[in-house]
RNA sequence: GCGCCCGUAGCUCAGUUGGAUAGAGUGUCGCCCUCCGAAGGCGAAGGUCGUACGUUCGAAUCGUAUCGGGCGCGCCA
């Protein structure tokens, strides 16, 4: 319908042209809205106000001679110019009632396109948390806003490849294993004292339990040989940091490379292991699951440092290998190999993204975490460095939730190791609650989240709000049946005619809205557009409901409007399914 | 100190990329079940869009300044 009106009145403006009421040259952006008013009919264009000034016209008169041009169309029963110049478009509603018929042909294909996403493979990295421990309630909300974006893209016709780059290398890794491996000899009985910078959850000891069960007192060492000559903990005056590396490089040194890489599978498997599972219970799938480790191991990290250097973006100082990432839009250097002669992440990074862009992907979008908002310049330049587009990548930043329990605010610990779990998340509101709450608002936002509100099962929560107009269209289904009246779907298709209800009219406007707001979210990564217009669809379901009734006598009339709340259900089915939120036909 | 994000109804948030009288939900108050599910509906009240300049036909939206809040500024990941 947009792209209709939009034609005609291209059409005018080259009538215009031809006149010489407009300068030919003049190439007119044809803006097409929804009126935000039904007053204002149901589309609007600003055309003669943004052509006003080049044709040196006023906007109101202008407007008077594109509607002069405008060829008829029997979709538009009324044109007229409104406030500063806008023209109003008033459609029959007659037309638009097409939209209960296609959806209810597409089914749940209905919403879905292919014209903007054409094909385009699209990379969606996301999560990608280190595997040291749960999944926490601060990357539910990256999972499911990563998801929901995914879902969207392949909406539009994307090819999406969801991907979680694991980080099963680097420090905080040794330092995962060697918490492991001490609690392991705590299981054997030897005595120590915690390193205060080790990991202190209690998923730490079940593993080393395991382990201890496993393998047996093959892996025990005495604590005093352990600790013999290690530098203070910072409790007893020390560096934690020093403590902890030390411990790390004693670990190495006692077990030797292939009984310590025991230790550390034994921690990176499990605990991976229970991540996939939770995101797996959490309904969000990943074509690929990527192995830092395995960038180092292929020699993509040296390959992608090489690629730099040959294009003189590497420069020695201080001992260490610098990327001259300034060049490229950075606001400092950064390094990349240390003075010791080690990688830093970053270098895996740049692998990981020359990587990304080997592949061949058109659109390459990591979502992050907004406290790593400083790292997307450096990356960029990466990109950029190593020959690839920048703006092939998207970095979408999704901030964290704080979590309230009522006015009650959810105390968080890292250090503690007492966090909120995403694992607990669930279990205390269930999937489709966290789901959608986590998008129900701008990713980039911050937001709280309610856990009494969204175990709520009441009028004030938005998922049941949502969820009970697709229930209760179910439920007259049920009745329809339960009084033994027949119902005729093509005969109802003969008859929308008979809607002509305000309430019926205003849903079937809402219907058609549906597919631009599929890609609307889609194409600004923003599944919170969607989660507002379900609601719109569910409030108008139950105004609708509440103020006529479906199953009357006249039986042309009642399958019409069957027909119509069947095409509600179908487009709230559809969109909860986007957002992978369940769709009950009971509550 | 520098950089990025954010200040909209009592509270939680939208605002279609510069458009028409700034909108929802929730909370407060008043109504609506002999009727397909009241987990619902209807109505009322509630605003200097942080503040001040500026850009133009027109600003919550763009620019500058300022106040307030968050985050980031490692040879950590």
């Amino acid at each position: 319908m947009k792209k209709r009106l939009e034609e005609l009145l291209l059409d005018a403006v080259a009538i215009l042209k031809s006149n010489g009421d407009l300068p030919t040259e003049l190439e007119p952006e044809c803006l097409i809205e929804r009126a935000r008013d039904a007053q204002h009919g149901d589309f609007a264009t600003n055309l003669a106000m943004t052509l006003a000034k080049p044709a040196r016209s006023n906007p109101r008169a202008l407007a008077e001679k594109i509607i002069a041009a405008l060829a008829a169309d029997p979709v538009v029963t009324k044109v007229e110019i409104a406030g500063p110049g806008f023209i109003n478009f008033f459609i029959d509603p007659q037309a638009q009632f097409g939209v209960i018929r296609d959806i209810h042909e597409a089914g749940h294909e209905f919403g879905k396109s292919r014209s903007s996403g054409a094909g385009q493979r699209v990379q969606v990295e996301f999560v990608s948390a280190n595997p040291t421990g749960p999944l926490h309630v601060g990357h539910g909300r990256g999972a499911a806003y990563g998801a929901v974006v995914a879902n969207l893209l392949a909406a539009i016709g994307c090819e999406v490849h969801r991907e979680y780059y694991v980080n099963d290398a680097g420090r905080q890794m040794d330092i995962l294993a060697a918490s492991v491996w001490l609690r392991y000899l705590e299981e054997c009985g030897e005595s120590l004292v915690f390193p205060s910078n080790g990991y202190r959850g209690e998923y730490v000891r079940a593993i080393a339990f395991d382990l201890h069960k496993a393998q047996g007192e093959r892996l025990r060492r005495p604590a005093a040989e352990v600790f013999a000559g290690i530098p203070d903990d910072e409790p007893q005056g020390g560096d934690k940091e020093l403590h902890i590396d030390a411990l790390v490089g004693r670990a190495k040194e006692l077990l030797g490379s292939t009984d310590y890489r025991e230790v550390f599978d034994a921690g990176l498997n499990d605990i991976l292991a229970d991540i996939r599972q939770d995101l797996e219970e959490f309904g969000v799938h990943y074509e690929e699951w990527f192995s830092e480790r395995g960038l180092t191991d292929s020699g993509a990290v040296q390959r992608s440092l090489d690629t730099l250097q040959t294009a003189g973006y590497l420069y020695q100082q201080d001992g260490a290998t610098w990327f001259a990432s300034t060049r490229l839009g950075d606001e400092k250097d950064r390094v990349v190999v240390r003075e010791n002669g080690q990688m830093t992440y970053f270098a895996s990074d740049i692998a990981y993204h020359m990587q990304k862009l080997e592949r061949g992907f058109d659109r390459i979008i990591n979502i992050w975490g907004a406290d790593h908002h400083g790292y997307i310049p450096r990356v960029k330049a990466a990109i950029e460095a190593l020959g690839g587009e920048r703006d092939k990548l998207d970095v979408l930043l999704v901030q964290f939730a704080v979590l309230y329990r009522g006015e009650e605010k959810v105390q968080m610990s890292t250090r503690s190791g007492e966090f909120v779990t995403l694992r607990q998340l669930r279990n205390e509101v269930g999937k489709d609650a966290a789901r959608f709450f986590y998008v129900m608002r701008k990713s980039d936002q911050h937001m709280d989240f309610d856990l009494k509100l969204a175990t709520s099962r009441t009028n004030e929560n938005p998922v049941y709000y949502v969820q009970y107009a697709h229930a209760r269209v179910c439920s007259v289904f049920r009745q329809l049946d339960e009084k033994g009246l027949p119902r005729n779907l093509p005969n109802g298709m003969t008859h929308l005619s008979r809607l002509t209800e305000p309430h019926e009219n205003a849903l079937v406007t809402t219907l058609t809205r549906y597919p631009e707001v599929v890609q609307q979210s889609a194409l600004q990564h923003a599944p919170h557009h969607l989660i507002h217009y379900l609601r719109d669809l569910a409030a108008e379901l139950h105004g609708y409901y509440n103020s006529h009734q479906f199953l009357v006598e006249d039986a042309d009339l009642r399958d019409a409007r069957l027909n119509l709340i069947a095409a509600v259900r179908q487009v709230i089915a559809n969109g909860l399914a986007l957002l992978d939120v369940s769709a009950p036909e009971s509550m």
